[in-house]
RNA sequence: GGCGCCAUAGCCAAGCGGUAAGGCAGAGGUCUGCAAAACCUCCACCCCCGGUUCAAAUCCGGGUGGCGCCUCCA
């Protein structure tokens, strides 16, 4: 049994390889701090935070690298907009981003480095580019110059040629104007670059904008020159993981890989791992049309965990459409999990009780077969349905305590392993399923007073064995969309 | 115009040559004062047409229909 994981740059599912035995160094492209994250970050992350947990749990060392981009046109762009100081609003949004991913799930990278605090590097990156001769200067920016690179376009599968012809076409969209251009052309925003798919490693300041001293001037670093440097510095000249959204192949790690390449004569990354788009009702998620979803809106709909669940349920590698139905289900799933959970903690508790090593093993066996294919969180997803099922069948077993109690633990043992996996059954039941009732509550616009109060005078109803009475007060919450329980140990209530 | 992805039950979604995981919904059942929850049972031959193979949802070719990237973007 081996791993297999998706290369992007090969196109083929290929058995796992480290560089250096039993360490994975792996570098996932951050957020570029100019706002907060949406469910489209939500997806990228959560997905490489299951890839970073599964490696650790297969025994990889783990090196986790995850940059904040801090300084760019859009976070020039914002703060002027805004009045506020570059840093400012970057320091806000690094905060944002770590109680978004802390919510989800998402743990820390190892390393989170800040482009602003690795200029140097960058500057020493660039002038190492130019001595090599695959950059130039003009007028105070650097250019990489994407001619001097063989293998330019190899990642992404294109050709130099189609992409001028493609540009020409592009220009010419519907939704052009003589006024504004669908697209503006390139010449037009940098005229100064020798070749239109050329891109600047360092930019000169304009007035205003934050800038270093370098060799050329005051300026500041381009796009995608702080990965390479970032990369390099933390993880070596050539590790083994990539990864980001599918949108970064072109130019993003296209760009990154030729930068490094120029810098040091080696392919920087062994495999390149690409997470499919997040869609809004079928549609793409843009902020024109108006379906842009932050993830602080939707953990105050959904749970946190109901919208990783979500995450999860699609490999990571297809698109996922993002629809509430759909995130409803998941929270279902979720509350489902926590009240088996809750329940099997507390015959547990009662009839403490080992698990048996036999079949947890065997469990981990079919976890490690489904996660082994590429990660395939949707196939171990299916683990998680049965080892639920497993365990309330367990806790509704009559008599036997013992054997019972072993049932119940060795099907909980299943559950928390897999759990861990994909971050999910890790919390405290209490607090998720009040999150989630919460949640359901504000959702259908339901006063919980009113509903405990009805709950009570049906309890008292039934005490007195006025079963019509307590039928219709049964009716009446049903109504509304409220779910009774009778128990041996009283009367629990949930919203549908 | 170039490059690429996808098409599996009412819905969502695994599957990567050996005869269709899982979830939701639905039907029946156990349990229950009645219910709910939970559990059990049932519920598809994989967009179309060719081809390769003993064997194809899975490979190849051709259609049809979605979508993405080529521009800031996870």
């Amino acid at each position: 049994m081996s791993l297999k994981v998706y290369n992007t740059f090969t196109r083929t599912k290929e058995p796992f390889e480290t560089i250096d035995p039993g360490k994975v160094r792996m570098y996932v492209c951050g957020v570029t701090v100019y706002d907060r994250c949406h469910i489209g970050h939500a997806r990228a992350y959560v997905a490489f935070d299951v890839i970073q947990r599964y490696l650790r749990w297969r025994g990889y060392d783990v090196t986790y690298v995850r940059n904040f981009t801090d300084v760019d046109d859009k976070i020039i762009k914002r703060s002027n907009e805004a009045g506020v100081p570059v840093s400012e609003l970057t320091d806000k949004n690094i905060v944002a981003f770590h109680e978004d991913m802390e919510a989800i799930g998402v743990a820390r990278a190892d390393i989170e480095p800040r482009v602003t605090d690795h200029i140097p590097q960058i500057v020493a990156m660039v002038q190492t580019i130019l001595q090599r001769g695959h950059a130039y200067e003009a007028g105070g920016d650097v250019y990489f110059d994407v001619t001097s690179f063989p293998g330019y376009l190899q990642l992404s599968g294109r050709k130099l040629d189609d992409m001028q012809a493609g540009a020409g076409e592009r220009a010419g969209a519907p939704d052009a104007t003589p006024e504004s251009p669908a697209v503006v052309p390139i010449d037009a925003t940098e005229p100064l670059k020798r070749h239109p798919l050329d891109f600047a490693l360092w930019k000169a300041a304009k007035p205003g904008e934050p800038a270093w001293d370098s060799p050329w001037g005051p300026g500041r670093p381009g796009w995608h020159i702080e990965c390479s440097a970032m990369s390099s510095q933390y993880l070596g000249e050539v590790f083994d993981l990539h990864g980001g959204g599918m949108d970064l192949i072109f130019p993003h790690h296209e760009n990154e890989r030729a930068q490094s390449w120029a810098a040091t004569g080696k392919e920087f990354v062994h495999t390149w791992m690409h997470n499919g788009f997040v869609n809004v009702d079928s549609e793409k998620m843009s902020k024109s049309l108006g379906n842009f979803f932050t993830i602080k809106d939707v953990i105050a709909r959904f749970h946190p965990e109901s919208l990783r669940y979500f995450l999860l349920t699609t490999h990571y590698r297809s698109p996922i459409n993002f629809t509430d139905g759909a995130v409803e289900d998941a929270e279902n799933r979720v509350e489902y999990l926590y009240e088996t959970v809750q329940a099997a903690r507390a015959l547990l508790e009662r009839t403490p009780c080992d698990s048996n090593p036999i079949e947890t093993e065997a469990a981990k066996e079919r976890m490690q077969l489904a996660m082994d294919d590429d990660f395939n969180s949707a196939a171990t997803l299916a683990l998680v349905a049965d080892a639920g099922r497993r365990l309330n069948d367990a806790l509704t077993m009559k008599g036997k305590g013992i054997q019972k109690a072993e049932a119940v633990a060795t099907a909980l043992e299943m559950l928390d392993d897999l759990g861990a996996i994909l971050g999910l059954c890790q919390r405290d039941p209490e607090e998720v399923l009040a999150g989630i009732r919460e949640r359901k509550l504000a959702r259908n616009g339901l006063d919980r007073a009113l509903i405990e109060g009805l709950v009570a005078d049906r309890i008292a109803a039934r005490v007195a064995k006025d079963w019509a009475k307590a039928d219709v007060l049964r009716a009446e919450l049903s109504g509304m969309g409220v779910v009774l329980m009778d128990g041996p140990e009283g009367t629990r209530w949930k919203v549908a």
